[in-house]
DNA sequence: CCTGTGACATAAG
DNA sequence: CCTTATGCCACAG
């Protein structure tokens, strides 16, 4: 096999790695939460946690992709600045049942929601 | 090809 | 507790 051209980023499927991301958001239960870097390392770029959160970024319009369950490894909505509300991601997740107080979530580690793990 | 960016994670002070 | 710094990687222009 020769020949390998260093440019194996994009084959084919422009933005693979963004459309991983969302289908690991989509699958996130009801209710539940889960980590940036979580995500990253079940698509397999652990190192790419920042990533996700960008694509989260793109997410925007796909309602499909429920960003809002989607915090840092903290359990803090860090990115709640980047909704159309300030606070409609802390809404969209009390709506669903979690609690949120100063931005962070409660019984972060019982609500965590391990996609490794799970599926 | 190089640069900029970004909703993380971790370390250090 | 806070801020600052670094790493890290993928994508857009």
């Amino acid at each position: 096999m020769g020949l390998e051209n260093g440019k194996e980023s994009t084959p084919e499927s422009g933005a693979n790695f963004f459309e991983r991301v969302y289908e690991i958001a989509r699958l996130i239960p009801y209710g539940r939460v889960t980590s940036y870097g979580a995500i990253a390392k079940y698509i397999g770029a652990a190192r790419s946690a920042r990533m996700v959160g960008w694509a989260m970024n793109a997410c925007e319009g796909r309602e499909d992709v429920p960003a809002h369950r989607v915090v840092n490894r903290n359990g803090v909505l860090t990115g709640k600045h980047h909704f159309k509300g300030t606070n409609l991601m802390q809404q969209l997740l009390e709506n669903e049942g979690v609690a949120i107080v100063d931005n962070q979530v409660q019984h972060f580690e019982k609500l965590f929601w391990d996609p490794a793990k799970e599926l």
